[in-house]
DNA sequence: ATGGCAATGTTTCATTGA
């Protein structure tokens, strides 16, 4: 069978969740990964996503932060963790749930705000503890996913202008060692798996026509376990979603597995 | 050309995001 992955970073999902039914009755999407939901439990749109055919997993909190995962599947999620085991959080940027033997996990990453903001040394401090408890998870789980919104652009080829931003938060070096950290554990980076456009980006600032400029960062993304890897077929950004009305700074990255 | 946009709160701007 074929399952389609996807993450988003909607940016609010009070303001996008016309968005976001629209999109999920577009594209045949089996699991969904939202960042930045902005919402507490109970204020989740839970009966609009039923209706739309999707159970939902999510934690969230006011104002900011917050993780969600929607599943079409006839299984229900199952070992649902609600952020790092060994990282003692507020900030609600982490979930994880098992379908089947498929274990997702979706991960807001924090953003760090500058290199000199104690906000960069708590975003290291947080990919770390990712990395320990991901160790162990992969151990557990032969097939598995995290997808999310890393704020961490890899490569220079994932950077519009990577001289200007060579240094800067989203593209200094100890984040970019980092995510190079989650890919020594055998995580591979979907979208690198196939050929792409030059110029592929998730993120494009709301301010100086950065999207239609194409000055935006690829740091959003979708890694895989290695056997999970191997069962990928495509990986593509969802970029229409950027250009509609009222959009999320971020696009959509959707892998299809083959299982 | 990197600012000058968008969402939230309980607002009348500050804070955060990236």
């Amino acid at each position: 069978m074929t399952l389609a992955l996807a993450t988003w970073n909607v940016n609010s999902l009070k303001v996008r969740l016309p968005h976001l039914l629209r999109w999920l009755a577009q594209r045949q999407l089996d699991i969904v990964c939202l960042q930045e939901t902005k919402l507490p439990d109970d204020r989740f749109p839970v009966p609009e996503l039923q209706a739309a055919g999707y159970r939902s997993v999510f934690a969230g909190q006011k104002t900011y932060n917050g993780v969600a995962i929607l599943s079409r599947l006839p299984t229900e999620p199952a070992d649902i963790q609600v952020n790092l085991p060994n990282f003692p959080d507020e900030q609600r940027r982490l979930l994880a749930a098992s379908f089947d033997g498929l274990r997702v996990v979706c991960a807001y990453v924090p953003n760090g705000q500058s290199v000199d903001s104690d906000k960069y040394a708590y975003k290291l401090k947080w990919l770390e503890a990712l990395a320990h408890w991901l160790r162990g998870e992969l151990a557990r789980h032969d097939q598995l996913a995290l997808a999310g919104d890393f704020n961490i652009a890899p490569e220079a080829r994932d950077v519009h202008d990577p001289v200007r931003w060579d240094g800067q938060v989203l593209f200094s070096e100890p984040e970019r060692a980092a995510f190079r950290a989650l890919l020594d554990l055998g995580l591979k980076d979907a979208f690198r798996l196939f050929e792409q456009p030059e110029r592929s980006y998730t993120w494009w600032d709301y301010r100086n026509l950065a999207f239609r400029r194409q000055w935006g960062l690829r740091i959003d993304h979708i890694l895989l376990s290695p056997s999970l890897a191997a069962q990928c077929s495509a990986c593509t950004i969802d970029v229409a979603l950027r250009g509609c009305e009222q959009p999320s700074d971020h696009a959509p990255v959707i892998a299809t597995l083959s299982l």
